[in-house]
RNA sequence: GUGGUUGUAGCUCAAAGGUGGAGCGUCCGUCUGUGGCACGGAAGGUUGCGGGUUCGAGUCCCGUCAGCCACCCCA
C-alpha cells in the first residue's frame, strides 16, 4: 500500500465539488430554519454496540460494513454508519425530552461504511438528515417528508421521485413475521443460503432476497396492518396530498434497518447509476425506549449529499471565488507598494489576489485574466511619481471592458466600492 | 464480499514485442509598462507497484494496489 495515497473508497473533494456541496449545506441549513429544526452535532466513533442495539445485528450495515476496532483501552468502537443512533442516544444521555425545547434536531455529517465502491458509493459520504422526536401524530410524518421534498426542489435537482410504506407498529408486525416465517420455512428451497441463514433473525429481509425474493413478495402473505397503523398510515398519505406532494406507495419498501415502525420512504433518482436513493427514512417508535429513554416515538431521514451534488452539478452555476481585484507590480521599485495596497484592499473588504510581483507585467496580467478578477490594479514607477494606480477593466468587467484610467491613491477604496457595485448589480 | 473492465505527462488519449508521442493545460518569450488572439520555445514520465517470459516489455504472463461498471447493499 503506498500511504502516500488515498485509501480505496476514500477521497480529496476538490473545487468545484466541495462548493456544490457546501450549496447543498447552505440550502438544508435554510430549509431547517423554515421547519424549525436545530443543529446537533455528534460524535464520529461510538461504541459499536450502539449500532449493533439500533441500527439492527441482523444488518447489513452492521454484519459487514462497519469500520470497528478495540481503542487502547479495550473498548470495541465504530466509526459511525449513520447519523440516527447517535441522535437518539444523545436524546437518551441528556434528557432532551425534559428540556421543555422542540426535539427536532438536523445534523450533517460524514458516515463511514466498509462497502465496495462504485458511482455514488464511497466509504466515506456526506450524511443530512433530520429527526422529529416525540411526536407520534401522523403529521410528524408527514412535515419530515414535506421537508425532504422542499429541500430537494430548492436545490435544483431534477427527476426524482418518493415512494413510501408502512410496515406496521409492532403489534401489527409480530404478528405478520410470525405468518411470514411459517411461509417462508416452508419455501426455504427457494431463498439463498445467506437469507435460509437469517429469516428466523428477520423473515422480512427475505422478501429482498434476490434469487426468488420478488415473486415470493407476490405470493408471501401480506402484511396487515392493524387499525391504529392503518388509519396512521391514510393520515400520512392524506397530509402530504394535502401538502401537494408527489409519491408512489411501494408495499415492498423495507428499509435496511431494524427499528423502523409504521411510515418508511425513499426518494430514488433515474439519473443517478445503481446507487439510486438520494434519501431515504422512516418513523422509529420503539428506538428510544430500547436505550433506556422514556417512550418517545420519533421519525427522521437521511439524505446522500453526495449522490445529490452528482445530480445538480451540470446544471448549477455557482459564484466562484475569483477575486475583485488583481493586483500587478509593474517595476521593483513599486512592491513594497503593491504589497501595502494588496493588503488594504483586503483589509476594506474587497478581495485581492496576486500572482509574482517579480514577473513580468504580460506575465502578471496573464494570470489577472485567468484568475476571473473584474479589475487589473496596475502600480509601477509612474503610478509611485503620482501616488496614484492605474486600473483597468478586464473581461470579466461586464460594462467598461478594456477602459483604463489612473486614479489617486487615497480614492482607491471609495471609487473600487463604487465600481465593483455597479458592476455587480450589472451581473445581477 | 462476487464478477467484468481499465491503469502511459496536470487532463483526454496515441504508440500492432524494437529510441515513449500528440492535443489541451502550465510556464517563458515575440510585445523595452498591459490580459484574451496568433506564433515560437521550455518544463513536465520510476508507463500504478512487484515479479516473470524475452536479445529486447508501456505492449505478453502472474500477483498486487487503485479507478470505473454491474451484482449486493444502502442514504
Amino acid at each position: 500500500m503506498d500511504p502516500f495515497r488515498t485509501l480505496r473508497g476514500f477521497r480529496d473533494i476538490l473545487s468545484p465539488e466541495t462548493d456544490i456541496l457546501s450549496y447543498i449545506e447552505n440550502t438544508a441549513k435554510e430549509i431547517f430554519k423554515l421547519y424549525a429544526y436545530n443543529e446537533i452535532r455528534i460524535p464520529s466513533v461510538e461504541m459499536t454496540e450502539l449500532f449493533v442495539k439500533s441500527t439492527g445485528d441482523t444488518t447489513d450495515i452492521v454484519e459487514k460494513e462497519m469500520y470497528s476496532f478495540n481503542d487502547a483501552g479495550k473498548r470495541n468502537i465504530s466509526l459511525r454508519p449513520e447519523g440516527t443512533p447517535g441522535v437518539a442516544r444523545a436524546f437518551v444521555q441528556h434528557k432532551l425530552n425534559l428540556s421543555g425545547k422542540n426535539s427536532k434536531f438536523f445534523y450533517i455529517g460524514n458516515m463511514f461504511r466498509a462497502e465496495r465502491p462504485q458511482a455514488g458509493r464511497f466509504r466515506e459520504f456526506e450524511h443530512i438528515g433530520i429527526e422529529y422526536l416525540g411526536n407520534p401524530s401522523a403529521s410528524a410524518d408527514a412535515e419530515t417528508i414535506i421537508l425532504l421534498m422542499a429541500l430537494l426542489k430548492k436545490t435544483g435537482v431534477k427527476d426524482y421521485f418518493a415512494e413510501i410504506n408502512s410496515l406496521g407498529c409492532g403489534d401489527c408486525r409480530e404478528k405478520y413475521k410470525k405468518e411470514l416465517l411459517e411461509y417462508l420455512k416452508n419455501n426455504a428451497s427457494r431463498l439463498c443460503e445467506w437469507c435460509q441463514n437469517r429469516i428466523e433473525k428477520n423473515p422480512l429481509r427475505a422478501l429482498d432476497c434476490k434469487i426468488d425474493g420478488s415473486k415470493l413478495s407476490i405470493e408471501a402473505p401480506k402484511l396487515k396492518l392493524c387499525e391504529d397503523c392503518s388509519l396512521h398510515f391514510e393520515k400520512v398519505k392524506e397530509l402530504l396530498k394535502i401538502a401537494e406532494i408527489d409519491f408512489k406507495i411501494n408495499k415492498s419498501l423495507v428499509r435496511g434497518l431494524d427499528y423502523y415502525t409504521r411510515t418508511v420512504f425513499e426518494v430514488k433518482s433515474s439519473a443517478l447509476g445503481s446507487q439510486n436513493a438520494i434519501a431515504a427514512g422512516g418513523r422509529y417508535d420503539k428506538l428510544i425506549k430500547s436505550m433506556g429513554g422514556q417512550d418517545t416515538p420519533a421519525v427522521g431521514w437521511a439524505l446522500g449529499a453526495d449522490r445529490l451534488a452528482m445530480l445538480i452539478k451540470d446544471n448549477i452555476s455557482l459564484k466562484s471565488n475569483a477575486p475583485d481585484i488583481f493586483v500587478i507590480c509593474a517595476d521593483k521599485s513599486s512592491f513594497t507598494e503593491s504589497f501595502k495596497i494588496l493588503n488594504n484592499l483586503r483589509n476594506n473588504g474587497i478581495s485581492a489576489d496576486f500572482s509574482n510581483f517579480e514577473l513580468s507585467l504580460r506575465s502578471q496580467m496573464r494570470s489577472a485574466d485567468k484568475s476571473g478578477a473584474t479589475i487589473a490594479l496596475i502600480m509601477g514607477e509612474e503610478e509611485l511619481k503620482n501616488s496614484s494606480c492605474s486600473i483597468k477593466f478586464l473581461k470579466h468587467a461586464e460594462d467598461d471592458k478594456g477602459k483604463q484610467e489612473q486614479i489617486p491613491l487615497n480614492e482607491l477604496l471609495e471609487k473600487t466600492k463604487n465600481i465593483l457595485n455597479t458592476e455587480n448589480r450589472i451581473n445581477d
